[in-house]
DNA sequence: TCACGTACTTACCTTTTGGATACTGTCAGA
DNA sequence: TCTGACAGTATCCAAAAGGTAAGTACGTGA
């Protein structure tokens, strides 16, 4: 466990526990990281970065190695050159898909219904 | 909506809008302001950071202001003094309460299960 | 001999977030 | 006249998060 996450597990215990659901998947990247894995099942470091759109290396590298601490992905290193490694959902990281799977679908009607409702005001009134 | 959640929307639109529910609902205090709200109904500002152990009312302040402008929240104001305002579940905070619910129970289970790794792997090996 | 591909790391900078501390306004009651 | 309750504001500060740019290691193929 990172030492954030560490420190909310034990200082929340029970009660508001959501706080560290969204420690551990809060941040730049990371639903989506999680997401393509559970959908990719494997895939390496340049094949993430490509997906995503380029993050710059040294902020994939930060996601992942945080993931990797917080248990939810594995990272498997193959010695050879040039380099190769794998990244996927550890068995953490796998019962947390349907958790972001309601986290899209929240969101998605949440992004629609505030959209519609831009449009319907397109400046509030002043 | 928060200039911040905004630019998330028009931004991140479809894939990954899991990133537009953490957006909203983290942040210091707000999965614990929404459960509150929506066990008690309605809360008065006073009882709110009692209820959480006294965040300073700077940030409890900001932290209900995001969730107004996200639309989570709504704030009455009773013209009066000693000054009275009562904050409560939005019909959009309503419909989050069921995913703060899958957000605490992951947590707790994910709590758990690092706890009791914690206590069979005291110091990892070095 | 030199560039290439892959998966990083290092040093640095900016923005965002959370928080400590002190202060404001107003009326009722002591 | 002073105090207290309530719901904040105003100022300032420190840490965390996200990001840019440049460099590293190393064997293969041209």
């Amino acid at each position: 466990m990172r030492e954030k996450t560490e420190r909310i597990v034990r200082e929340w215990s029970d009660s508001c526990d959501a706080e560290v659901s969204i420690a551990v998947l809060g941040g730049a990247w990371k639903p989506s990281i999680l997401t393509l894995l559970g959908e990719h099942e494997v895939l390496r470091f340049g094949e993430l970065g490509r997906l995503l759109q380029d993050p710059t290396s040294r902020v994939l590298t930060r996601q992942l190695r945080e993931l990797e601490e917080d248990g939810l992905i594995t990272r498997t290193v193959y010695r050879q050159v040039p380099p190769k490694v794998e990244y996927r959902l550890s068995e953490l990281g796998v019962s947390a898909t349907p958790l972001l799977g309601e986290l899209t679908r929240w969101g998605t009607q949440y992004a629609e219904q505030q959209r519609s409702s831009l449009n319907r005001v397109p400046s509030p009134s002043e």
